[in-house]
DNA sequence: TAACTAGGTTGCGAGTTGCAACTGAAAACT
DNA sequence: AGTTTTCAGTTGCAACTCGCAACCTAGTTA
């Protein structure tokens, strides 16, 4: 593996902090639950999360600034505002069940007559969100290695794979990273 | 599709907010990130996030505190002291890597040059983080149901899936909620 | 011994957050 | 019509957090 230094660009480039621009404020990912739960009204949302007034008032305005709620009069009451998720904002979908699955798996109270979400297909749990190879494996982090997109592999068909497509993701740092070593080290 | 509501009892346990208690701060995610990327110690973290001593300091404690991290003397060099990512740490990497690829989706500048992560059996770039099924179909938000533990639907072999096993998780609230609506709605 | 390095801690000003009270318009009651 | 209630905000103020710079301490190097 050649070692691949460079020259140490600026972070701000590989998606996460645009991503932490919005929902990494302190109320953004329970206000965008609320939302994937259906809540839609300003008092809604103050009443079920416990927030501040303001706080709520300013997030929203945020989350509609960004694209990921959209603010839309009520019809049948022109005081009433509803909030719903746009496009963008069911993508993030995944991030935040994984996040949940996360919190859910360490932490210590585990509440389970809580609703679970189901396949609607068969009414199984979902299964945990992952992180899959081209072909549809499930990967873990030994299964992962940073390189440069020059040196990306062949696609049966010969064609070389543009990072862009099928969510290539940067990890923005220009070093190769063992994360099967990551891994082993983590075990002790 | 009963009504399904109940007592609205504190949001607090569902995992979200537990997961958000670390991982919610300004910083963590970033910090995180440069785990992942491989590096260890305070100075390296200072100078790449270009974020303060004092808040680096107090977010390293943090995530060492929460178990995200682990705190070990150097051999070499006793000042030294390396931060390595535990297991409950690499778990958080679908949960990074869902919100990064969001972020590249909708970000602006999309550096097409930083390294990309790759499966490192065929080199090609990981596809999105995505929720399975139990059976490993991909669902999107159109396929999600959320219901009571009591109304699952049972395997093949006839037993009932229990919401705890394959992360099946919970929104917290007592609301049965049609995604697919959501959808539809927010294609306008 | 002096200088340097790694990892923190402390003090200070600026920005955020939370709480409570107030506003202003639309709906609901009387 | 006139009062009250509801909805979605805004404003003022206290408490907390952040970022910056300076300082501190133990271990390493010259």
């Amino acid at each position: 593996m050649g070692e691949l230094r460079e020259p140490l660009r600026e972070l701000i480039e590989c998606g996460l902090p645009q991503a932490l621009e919005v929902m990494g404020e302190r109320w953004s990912f329970m206000i965008l639950r609320a939302s994937f739960n259906g809540l839609k009204h300003f008092e809604e949302f103050l009443s079920e999360l416990g927030i501040a007034r303001n706080i709520l008032s300013n997030r929203l305005a945020k989350l509609v600034e960004h694209g990921i709620l959209k603010r839309e009069p009520c019809a049948d009451d022109r005081r009433k505002i509803e909030y719903r998720l746009t496009e963008k904002g069911l993508d993030l979908l995944p991030a935040m069940l994984a996040l949940r699955q996360w919190g859910q798996k360490y932490g210590s109270e585990t509440v389970v007559e809580d609703p679970v979400l189901v396949d609607e297909r068969d009414r199984l749990p979902i299964g945990p969100v992952s992180i899959l190879a081209h072909d549809g494996r499930i990967l873990g982090p030994q299964d992962l290695w940073l390189t440069r997109p020059a040196n990306l592999g062949r696609r049966a068909d010969g064609t070389i794979a543009t990072p862009g497509e099928s969510q290539g993701v940067s990890l923005g740092r220009g070093d190769v990273v063992d994360l099967a070593e990551a891994k082993a080290a983590a075990a002790r």
